[in-house]
Order: structure tokens, then C-alpha cells, then sequence
DNA sequence: TTCTATCATTGAACGGTGTTCAGCCACAAG
DNA sequence: CTTGTGGCTGAACACCGTTCAATGATAGAA
């Protein structure tokens, strides 16, 4: 550390192996330093000159390693499939072991400021992620859902989740820095906007208002998920009672 | 035009109004400048500088009218509400009501060219949107819906809506410019690419791939449409058979 | 040990971006 | 005719992603 800022002595032979001097650059090392920006500054201040800042290197050493920031931001999105573990599809127990998939999501996604907004805009159909896809097919497979629901049950899931989580950060980045006290105050004057609208006008507004306010997130996700899993299980093909594999278009 | 190109003789008097000049510049022309570009551009070339360019106008002369180009996005996806007139709720037709809301959010957002990534991480919640979310909490509401499904039932269908035009212009962009034939050889590839799979460690994917590829994005949307009304629909107090609530976390 | 080839890393540059601000100039009110 | 006022200009600031010639250190060959 201090060593390195030393002029050299005339005397000293430079040594064969100064030290271990660099840590090589590597693809992880890059997407480990681009979290740590990420986590600190925000989506808007992840650049591939602060990412570089971090790991004590010129912007473009980058570059050798990575092809764009596009293909860094990939690699990060990738990191949401690490050590995942999906079960092995249990036929009655389906509708939990998918609701865990999204719950898992979720809390990968809330893992890091702004991850949901690495995220929107990948697809889960890279090489390395297609096993997952596979195995979240197998749980709706297991669930007797018909091949056209499954299909569509990955986006609809998928796209839940990020939504949902992209909301709830947005409004964490809006009051980012507040102590719990002013917190209480900002939900409070919000609740009384809501509260304050003309009744007359907006009575749905206004008497759901309060339960977008007080319930917690987490309610409001498990809720949202239940109606996903709930529809999705309207076209399960019962073992028992084949046919009626309920096309679109056919009310329930 | 060509008018104004050329040098004032000398006994041309200047006159009092040379002309209708220039149009002054407003909000609104701003905002339709906004959409030229996009819709020639793309998201990424979207810049205050090329709408400024677009009004044959200087950078700075925008900041007069609009504060950033955050506040320029907000104005563009406020535009998708205009000129929305959602029906008057139908208790015995909500489920349709719902969908064809649905339905037109989705055009809306196909209208122009990247729009859903203009939408992506705006909520409606600004004044001049709350009527519209107060409408359709009546069709929830007329629908018989308990109140904690209603305050989720929004999010969870316009992160849909979002979500799966995101998908689907994601796609339309990818392969942007390409004539009919191309695009055929293109999807030739993709469905090859998902049959080529080992069939043993991927047969979902590979047995769902087809529908993937074949189906339209019509079809697609309108099935995970279903999905949610169907999984919205069970939560309903039918009129008849009160009771039964339907709490989350209660199983169908 | 010395030379050499390779390749990660540097530093500078290019052409963009959002945003600010002192000044200018046309127009409307007094 | 004078005086504001306010929309517009042009220049500047501090960034951004990306490229590329030159450099430096390392590993292998001689």
C-alpha cells in the first residue's frame, strides 16, 4: 500500500515479483464491484467509470473483459438464477412450490437497490438460465395446467414479480434517507391526500385508499400471487375429470 | 423557407411582423416532437437534444417549458390515458369490461414505437390519472370484488399489460427492418434452437417451444388475460351466496 | 539468464448526453 | 417612446459509452 507511493532506491534491484501488486481483473470480480455501485449510487449512477473507479482501474481495462455495458448489466440480471434450488415437482403440492419460486424472486430482486430495474428488460432464455425455465415448467406440468397456460404462466409470473417489485422500490428510492419518523409522516399526509379527494368522485379511490397505505407489501404480493395461482389452477385438467381443458375465450 | 435564406436588400424596410415567424413553442408541440423521434429513433436516441432538433429549435429553449427529461417522459405516458372513455360498469359484464381495458392499454402501447419502455416505472397516480383508476376500481367494485383484491387487481393487469408488451417490442425491435421472409427464416431458427435441446433434460421446454413460436402474441394475451380474470373472478361475493369472502392464503 | 511474444492495462480521444446560465431580442404594456 | 418581461440563444460544465495506439508486465523459449 504505502510501499508503492516510495520512490525507489537507486541500490534496489527490481525484485522479480514486486508483490502480488494486482488482483487480476476478471468478469466476477467486474460484476462483484458493479453491486457495490449499484447498492451505493443507484441505477441512474451505475456507469462503467464508477464501476472501473471501484476496482482501482481505467475505464477501459473494462473492456477486455466485457463487451458493453449492455452485456455487464446481463451478467448481473444472471446472478438472480444463482443457487437457485427448484424442487422436484410435487404434483399436490404444486401451488406452493410455485408461489416459493415467486417469492424467492422477489426477495432476490429487493436484494440490491434497483436490481428490479437491471432486470426489467432480460428474458430468462440464455443458455445458462433455460434449467430454471425448465423446472418451473415441470411445476406447472405437475399442476396438470395444459400446454398453452404454461406457455404464457412463466411471463405472467414473471412479469408480476418484477413489476410488483419495480413499484415497491420505486417508491423505497423516493423516500431513500428517511428515518422512520418522517416516514410515518410522508404515509400519513399521503393516506390524507387519498382521504381528501372529493368522495363524490372518487369513492373507490378513496375507501381503498387506506388499504394501499396500511397493508404491508408482503400482504399485498401474497395476495396478488394468489389470484395468479388461482386462475392458473381454473385450467388444471383434473385427473379425475379429463376433458374441459378450458380454452381462452370461455368465461369461467 | 427559402425566404428567409436570403440577404435583406438594403431598402427593404424591416417590417413591423415579418411573418407568422415562429410558432411559439408549447408543452404539447414539445411532447408531439417527443414522439417523432421516438417513433423514428428509439428509446435510447430519445434525447432533448434531438427533440429540440426536431423543433428546429436550441437545447435550452425545452427548459423553459419542461423541467427535465424525466418530466418530458411523464408527459409522453400521461398520453396514454387521453381520450380513454371506460364504460359504465356492467355488473353482469365486468369481466369483459375488464379486458377490453386491458386490451386497449395494449394498443395504446404498440401504438408507438418503444413505448412500453417509456411506461415502464411511471404509476398513474398524478392528478389527471386518477379518474381513470377510480373507473376501473368500479368495474372491480361492480364485479363484486372484496376491496384488498381491488387495491392489488390494478397493478397486478397493467404489470401485465406492461410487462408482456415489454416482451413483445423487445422482440419487434430485435429483428426490426427486416422483411417478411428474413423474419420467417428467423423463426425457423428460434424453433430449431428450442428443438435441438436434449429432449431428456428439457422436455417441457421443448414440447412448449412450438406453442411459443407458433401462437400469435394475440392469442398469448388474451390467455393470460383469462388467467387473471378467472383468478380475479374466484375472489367475487356472488350476490346470491355471500359469505366466503375468500381470504389469501386459502387455497381454491 | 536473456530475449521475445503476448496480452492486460493505460491514457487520450471522439461524439454524444442532461442541465444551467448570462445575455439577447421581440413584443406588450405603460 | 420607453420599459419591462419572458421566450430563446449560445456557450459551458460535468458527465456518459466506446475505441485505439502505446505501454507495461508476465510467461515461455532460447
Amino acid at each position: 500500500m504505502s510501499q508503492s507511493d516510495m520512490p525507489t532506491p537507486p541500490w534496489e534491484r527490481p525484485r522479480k515479483r514486486p508483490a502480488p501488486a494486482r488482483v487480476p481483473l476478471t468478469r466476477e470480480r467486474i460484476v462483484d464491484a458493479a453491486f457495490v455501485v449499484l447498492d451505493r449510487d443507484g441505477y441512474e449512477r451505475l456507469s462503467m467509470r464508477q464501476v472501473a473507479a471501484e476496482l482501482g482501474v481505467v475505464v477501459s481495462a473494462l473492456y477486455v473483459h466485457v463487451n458493453s455495458k449492455d452485456e455487464l448489466l446481463e451478467l448481473m440480471y444472471n446472478t438472480l438464477f444463482d443457487d437457485i434450488e427448484l424442487p422436484e415437482p410435487d404434483p399436490g403440492n404444486w401451488q406452493e412450490q410455485v408461489k416459493d419460486f415467486a417469492r424467492g424472486g422477489r426477495r432476490r430482486l429487493l436484494a440490491h437497490r434497483d436490481m428490479a430495474r437491471v432486470s426489467m428488460g432480460h428474458v430468462p432464455f440464455t443458455p445458462e438460465l433455460l434449467p430454471h425455465v425448465e423446472k418451473l415448467f415441470a411445476l406447472f406440468r405437475a399442476g396438470g395446467l395444459p400446454a398453452p397456460v404454461i406457455a404464457i404462466a412463466g411471463d405472467l409470473l414473471s412479469t408480476y414479480m418484477e413489476g410488483f417489485t419495480m413499484e415497491e422500490s420505486m417508491w423505497a428510492e423516493r423516500y431513500r434517507g428517511m428515518d422512520a419518523k418522517s416516514w410515518e409522516t410522508i404515509r400519513d399526509e399521503i393516506q390524507q391526500y387519498f382521504s381528501s379527494l372529493p368522495q363524490d368522485r372518487f369513492p373507490n379511490l378513496v375507501s381503498i385508499a387506506e388499504l394501499m397505505v396500511d397493508e404491508s407489501n408482503d400482504y399485498r404480493f401474497e395476495l396478488g400471487l394468489d389470484i395468479i395461482i388461482r386462475g392458473l389452477a381454473s385450467y388444471a385438467e383434473k385427473p379425475d375429470h379429463p376433458g374441459q381443458p378450458a380454452e381462452p375465450g370461455i368465461e369461467a
